[in-house]
DNA sequence: GCAAAAGTGTTTTAGCTACACCCATGT
DNA sequence: ACATGGGTGTAGCTAAAACACTTTTGC
């Protein structure tokens, strides 16, 4: 059994996600999500924070680290006997560049829709993996505030919506989310401080508030259903 | 590796769950949730398919079969080695008795809020995973349409307000709902075949629709959260 | 003054809630 | 007739979308 990771940030307004260079079989010199191997008595979620602190020096305690699931289709590791992984998705703030390299492997930030490009072909059913991983992140922006882990502890409204955009791929009114995002009781709170970009207005610096779970919730602008599969009865 | 079952279904109107009495060590004659060891080089699906058709005779190919998550935490089973299981959530339609007990074991349906008391403490974490499959399925009648997996091939809006009700512990507005699910694109087809209660006017029968998401999404009553936890800052 | 970014107001419209009301059947 | 459950209408409220507008900074 195996716990692989999944660790997406944002960097420069792009959804981008962790991975490695494989030195050894099989799938030697493709990508692939770092994981490894359970230990001893260790939980998975204890694997996967290992795994976190050695690949990129995150502390998993200060970051939000929640499982997708298990994959486990036979032939998803060519190896015997097969292994089982549990799949886990962190999130990474935006904090200058991460320690990508700390160990002698190679590791690299790449951006999710490249890591899932048909060129890149990421190892084992790694692709899979990444594609729930990132719904997961998706759908959770709708109904939760783990937005907020995204981005370092003083953010403003525009780099929260930042966050939301990438993930989501959509642009998204910004007056609106403004107002939702400050209004929606616990999400963010505005501290006194102000951060001046090249030119405007200073924007208000907010921190992460105490809610989890976000009401109302966000929506998702829909990528309209009629366009995409015409109603077949 | 297991595969461990959480069947669900409505009977007389309560949402149930199928528990076995535990035949052999660990926790020897207590209720368990079932499951089964992984095989030669079968997926974890296809052994949560095989337990369930052992314990209730139901063909996963017509059934809702969904992944929760593995479980493994180090002391979840006091077996050497140590048993990491992946939890599914089965959901049966409401078909008459389901045999409850195909096999030797002795295999019960009991009410959820039964198997989540104290009094029957689930063997290993068993309650844990129940109690996660649940929320899920609450989550999931909210923004999809497997409300129908609980229901017959036939159903009355009655029956499918029923499933929500029962779920979701909390009574619905009979008029409202009627009108959100029949309006809800590919939610419900209508048949021409009615079905007469003891007394009132005959119910139209449905049948589910070829939609898997409900847009718009179906509003669970918000249990009131500043009557359950203060917020802590 | 002008550009740029932050933040507020306002109008329109969709959808939810609550509840009154009508319909079709058995007794 | 009337009880029982199925189904429709409607008034009022809430919130979302769209976009015009004001504020505060650098140049």
């Amino acid at each position: 059994v195996t716990a692989d990771l999944v660790i997406l940030t944002i960097r420069d307004s792009v959804l981008t996600v962790l991975v490695i260079k494989r030195g050894n079989a099989p799938f030697r010199g493709a990508y692939a999500l770092p994981g490894g191997f359970l230990r001893g008595d260790e939980s998975l979620e204890r694997t996967a924070a290992r795994e976190l602190a050695e690949e990129t020096g995150l502390d998993a305690a200060t970051l939000h680290l929640e499982q997708i699931g298990a994959y486990s289709a036979p032939d998803r590791d060519p190896r015997t006997p097969r292994v089982v992984t549990v799949a886990y998705l962190a999130i990474a703030p935006r904090v200058g560049a991460i320690a990508a390299g700390t160990d002698a492997r190679s590791v690299e930030w790449m951006p999710v829709a490249k890591a899932l490009s048909p060129e890149v072909a990421l190892a084992f059913d790694h692709a899979d993996i990444l594609a729930d991983a990132v719904e997961r992140a998706r759908a959770k922006l709708e109904h939760t505030t783990i937005a907020t882990a995204f981005c370092a502890e003083l953010f403003t409204i525009a780099e929260l919506r930042a966050v939301y955009e990438a993930v989501w791929g959509h642009e998204l009114d910004r007056p609106n989310f403004h107002r939702k995002v400050t209004l929606a009781e616990g999400f963010v709170v505005a501290t006194d401080q102000k951060r001046q970009s090249r030119s405007g207005r200073p924007a208000t610096l907010y921190r992460a508030g105490p809610a989890t779970r976000l009401s109302p919730s966000m929506q998702r602008p829909r990528t309209d259903p009629r366009t995409r599969a015409p109603g077949s009865s």
